[in-house]
DNA sequence: GTCTATAAGCCGATAGAC
DNA sequence: GTCTATCGGCTTATAGAC
């Protein structure tokens, strides 16, 4: 019938059955966003591109997020959801900072993918409007988990200097690739980082 | 006499002396350039608006640095020339861990501008081009002269975790604006920094 | 040495058809 | 629910006049 549109529209139309799905829709725009804000930042991935990796138009952006702002934000936030290496299982070994270096090391390797939601934030830090997301997001999540998880006196101090150092570690090491801190060098950094972590992690 | 150009040509070009010496103009481009890639990174700034805070147009941009990139890696390596934080008079002296601290929480101000050069590099970090150029600098420069500040064993890897520590208080501190590295918390910070940076410079 | 004018293309966002 | 077509404005870079 000519007038029916829809999933209900058999035949012709089997590819509808995806491309008309909603929520897969979302799903699949807020997934190629991530990956294009993850490897060009806020200002340096287009909309276009986006829609292109989900294989919709660009219209569909505004139209499921409001805008390319409304969808950073809800790429920020789902990216950042938990903590990765102050976790609480980490936080609370014996060995604490010899476990968050090692892990720290591991996330920040060339090829790694587990930190991406700082990645993200810290390749977008030439937009204001991105920073002010970035912020809202931080403070309210990585910055109260990890303050939480440790005892003793100024917690948020040391669980901002915490951020600060996997922040830093993060740029040098993944981003700029630092000669001195390359794979080959992750038994002296192992050691020397545990040194500092633990400076903050053991109250 | 007609052939002469410049300067010394007064009478009717009195806006001229300024407009038509390349040197001043060169300069110009470069200050200018380097205030928009401090406040809004490399894709952030645009030629034109650098072309404008200098007086001239756009063009003139290409026909002194090549192109926008070039202009970037020029003012890139002038912001970078010596070192700020880690310069040899702190870490020469008895209580160096103390001063780095304390000198490194004054530049990361918010409104600080005396480490301006990795900022720019921190704003930039969305492109691609620019982190190349920014990594060219950052290892022959800062890289090197702490280097050979530190003595002991594992120099440039601590040479290397002391830059992304300054990196990432910089960017939570001065960019992001967490609370927790507020102003009202120097005197918390400045001991748990002092911590820190005592364990990577102190062989 | 500097200008105006313009090329060629990308940006985010929207109107309206189906 | 998704499309095409398009708007207005931005981008870097270049050609040619003076």
């Amino acid at each position: 019938m000519p007038g029916e549109k829809g999933p209900a529209d058999k035949g012709p139309a089997e590819k509808d059955a995806r491309r008309r799905d909603a929520t897969a829709t979302r799903a699949a725009i807020l997934a190629s966003a991530r990956s294009a804000f993850i490897a060009s930042g806020y200002e340096g991935a287009g909309v276009r591109e986006i829609a292109e990796g989900a294989g919709v138009t660009a219209m569909l952006i505004n139209r499921y997020f409001g805008s390319k702002e409304g969808l950073f934000a809800e790429v920020l936030s789902t990216a950042n959801q938990r903590p990765i290496i102050a976790t609480p299982e980490t936080l609370s070994a014996p060995d604490r900072a010899a476990r968050i270096s090692k892990a720290l090391l591991k996330v920040t390797e060339p090829e790694a993918t587990a930190l991406d939601g700082f990645l993200i934030m810290l390749r977008s830090i030439s937009n204001e409007r991105a920073v002010e997301i970035a912020r809202a997001v931080v403070e309210s999540h990585h910055q109260k988990n990890v303050t939480e998880a440790l005892s003793g006196p100024d917690a948020a101090e040391r669980a901002a200097l915490l951020m600060s150092l996997v922040a830093g570690v993060q740029i040098m090491r993944q981003v700029v690739g630092l000669d001195a801190l390359g794979r080959d060098r992750d038994a002296q950094l192992e050691r020397l980082l545990g040194d500092l972590v633990a400076r903050l992690v053991n109250e």
